[in-house]
DNA sequence: CGTTGTGTTGATATTAATCAACAAGTGTGG
DNA sequence: CCACACTTGTTGATTAATATCAACACAACG
């Protein structure tokens, strides 16, 4: 039973027109078979269908209920994923970056919000387009099969964070998480020995709303950390991790 | 923004080399379209391929951690997926049932366990011959991928729930998911004016574990939703809902 | 007929939310 | 260039929701 078992993630695949077709940089060729299987071709294809679109953050550009009729994916920028209810309370149910998909599930509507951190860049296709060229490219099919399994393995892990960690545990489990994601590691990523330096673009009230948490809880545990040196917070956008190791033993509630 | 839009969900697919390749008994023929895009003589090559299995209530037939190395279909009962944390507590990610699918995932080790709740018929196939026979099956692929984004969607309605609701919403947000799913009704389903009678075969442990509340809570909650005459409990594993918006609205926070 | 598992209800404890004040950083316009 | 508003983040005091601890009811079962 791993609680931290982490998951072959499929090497993201970013469509762009504009640069062409490929994966991302930041990714070593090693990554997982299944990317090579679609073909240059087919995915050039796929790509010049597309329209690239740039958000500027804080803009919303999906909005839960409205008719689902692009499918996107990201190409550069961090974005959130969110639910809404009457009242005002969200829940943030991703951030999305380079290589994301959004807007897979076959529903009539968007079942969620997304709003631009920094700023995005993205790839969008109509809906329709898609469908033929699916039927036209199997292995594309399977690519998002996988990039949707991976996913709901994602889900089920932040169910678990929500259902039963504690606010000390939902947030190492936060940072380790995101030290495992690459992309998302300041410029000056690695330091001496394995520390780790982490971007974080989101503010507070993100991490709280994905969390499930409170901005001042979230505050204050962030705090606790650092005072037991598990982290270190040169800035509010930026978490050092002189110990990923212990961080996760914290996120998986051991000690 | 609508928190409570039902998605379309496509049409039970039970795999039962037994009975032969079928469509949930439950469903009417208008359901999802996909469905009928599998040819049922490929259902039938897929079907026969399989191992039919038969789990005893509370008996453990997925462990976390363990090499994944089947794919399962559940044909009749009821099955709750779990993930732990070391000191034992327990998230509940999900219940299946007739149709659902298991071990979609790509990774090498499954991500969760599964245990029976009641009795438990499912047809298990290798994923070796599984990814043999989706090559063959491009709309069986399509499926699958339709199948993962709609638990995708309903992982995150719950994430929704785990992180932003009360007690008391997530006790009316279960319930009337559970009466919009066709299979969960007791057998005499409907009383007068469209009053709904459901099963709840899952202990108040099981559905605390899904909640992520305590049993104690689950208990008092269904006592308050009881004393409120939004629901009536003649036992402890049947829920009667006099008015299932009622207990939508208060499922969304309206009130 | 006791034993065990499951569910309910009550009393108390605890975690995280709420309410509140303030500090630091950013941008604006005078 | 500085005063000001505004946003974001931190910290403190108090409250509230839910967890924990405990007792008991009831049914199923040997």
């Amino acid at each position: 039973m791993t609680t931290h078992g982490q998951t072959i993630r499929p090497r993201p695949l970013v469509l762009d027109p504009a640069r062409n077709v490929q994966f991302c940089a930041n990714c070593d060729a090693r990554s997982h078979s299944v990317c090579n299987a679609i073909d240059d071709k087919d995915l050039a294809r796929l790509a010049s269908s597309a329209v690239q679109v740039k958000i500027e953050p804080g803009h919303t550009f999906v909005d839960e209920g409205d008719t689902a009729e692009s499918f996107r994916n990201i190409t550069a920028g961090t974005a959130k994923l969110f639910k809404l209810l009457p009242d005002g309370r969200r829940q943030i149910t991703g951030f999305a970056t380079s290589g994301d998909f959004l807007g897979l599930a076959v529903s009539h509507a968007y079942s969620f919000s997304a709003e631009a951190v920094d700023e995005v860049k993205l790839c969008r296709f109509s809906r329709s387009k898609l469908r033929i060229l699916l039927d036209d490219f199997p292995a594309m099919e399977k690519r998002l099969l996988e990039v949707a399994s991976n996913e709901l393995v994602a889900a089920q892990d932040q169910m678990l964070l929500l259902g039963r960690k504690t606010a000390r545990e939902r947030l190492a489990s936060f940072l380790a998480a995101r030290a495992h994601a690459p992309q998302h590691h300041c410029p000056a990523q690695a330091g001496p020995r394995g520390m780790l330096r982490l971007a974080l673009p989101m503010t507070r009230s993100d991490i709280a709303d994905y969390l499930g948490l409170t901005i001042e809880t979230v505050s204050r545990t962030l705090t606790k950390l650092k005072s037991e040196k598990l982290i270190d917070v040169p800035n509010a956008t930026e978490i050092i991790i002189p110990n990923l190791h212990a961080l996760e033993m914290v996120a998986s509630g051991g000690n």
